[in-house]
DNA sequence: GCTAGTTTTTGACTATGAGTCGTAAACCTG
DNA sequence: CAGGTTTACGACTCATAGTCAAAAACTAGC
């Protein structure tokens, strides 16, 4: 599944079945493993139908999911994975694929609304523990950007003032020197960041219950 | 995948193969899925025959694996399960089948070295913001007790002070209001408590950047 | 070029959670 | 009852996080 900031939300590429088990409901790309073919592989190239996956900036696994109710007809297995695309990016998609808030789900097939749901979870989780951002904010942004990411992302109001000061301290986040005019009606130009890495990193400061010396 | 903490220190149930593909290496539980099984059905079914499944306290989905090196001759996935015994407890085991450290496994099967360690790291991180100690102690514990399953699964000091001041601040623990005498040599006698929840819990205070009013 | 309006940055202040350490409490043995 | 042992408690310090208001740096209009 790709999830993307758009519009100031969270959102879902979902594809609207043309066929019969849950017809005209909304599924997550996805299909059938090839013999020999890697989980990863495979999923890429499902993917690929539906979105450019040059654009998928991360991706990992999420969890097998069987015991749900699934297709009532057939046994199967079905692995999700979580793919994230950089805020502005606007992938060009199929005809029946669309964008859909999280928080807003049309009816969906399978279990696939529960899943997005965990995914969601998952998220943000990994933005308040690790730098996962990277893989939301743009290559480079003010700090005005990076918070409306994180506001739609986590679902709650986010100081830029602490944002900054919790992601600078934590060495996620670093200036580029640069400045960027903010909008048209004036004011202070803004400083631009950047994410120190772009491979994904637990945060240290795990530091629960672990002795300063 | 079973894990304890036994005589201080993190360890891991594993069986000694006997048959061709990895002979004589130790090897995580498990087998084949069958026709309509659910995959944690057919866990809890091949659990079974290295030990009594009825102590394992929780049981979580750790991640699916068919893209690194296990057996050369057939292409297949494996979903690896990640379970957790009392402190305490010792369950009857097979012939072929003992505990070994985490932190000093002996020559392992296919990717099995490297799915316990991710394992070990998944339990450090819910250690530190969940309550998943409840699966490791034994129902009722001293702090000192307590003390030891912490050192031995997050592999660093743990101030008993703190730990106490932590897990009671976060609600996590909570006394039991009995005493109980300490060791034959004497001293105060400790107070006893339990895990508040016996289901896994995320502790809220992942108040990373969320505003406080 | 000056003023008003806008947006961002900065720093001071506060609150809270966590780590350390010394001392008191509560027990044992001889 | 004295000395040894283990646990609990409280005071202190430090680090991180959240709030707020003022300063800085710009645009637009007059």
């Amino acid at each position: 599944m790709v999830l993307q900031v758009r519009a100031g939300a969270l959102q879902v590429l979902l594809w609207q079945r043309a066929r019969h088990p849950w017809r005209d409901a909304w599924a997550l790309p996805g299909g059938l493993l090839e013999e020999g073919e890697t989980l990863e592989a495979s999923i890429r190239r499902h993917l690929a139908a539906k979105v450019d996956v040059r654009e998928v900036s991360h991706l990992e696994q999420l969890g097998t999911y069987g015991d749900s109710r699934r297709d009532p007809e057939v046994w199967e297995l079905a692995t999700a994975y979580l793919g994230l695309v950089q805020l502005g990016l606007d992938p060009h998609v199929p005809q029946d694929t669309r964008w859909h808030p999280v928080d807003d789900l049309p009816p969906t097939a399978f279990d696939h609304g529960a899943i997005v749901l965990a995914a969601r979870e998952r998220l943000r989780g990994k933005l308040s523990y690790s730098n996962a951002g990277f893989a939301l904010a743009p290559p480079t942004f003010t700090l005005a950007e990076l918070r409306e990411v994180y506001v739609a992302a986590l679902g709650h109001e986010v100081s830029a003032t602490n944002l900054r000061r919790v992601l600078e301290r934590r060495a996620v986040i670093e200036p580029t020197g640069e400045r960027r005019p903010s909008g048209s009606a004036g004011g202070r130009p803004a400083e631009v960041f950047r994410f120190r890495d772009t491979q994904l990193a637990i945060t240290d400061p795990f530091a629960a219950l672990r002795p300063r010396r």
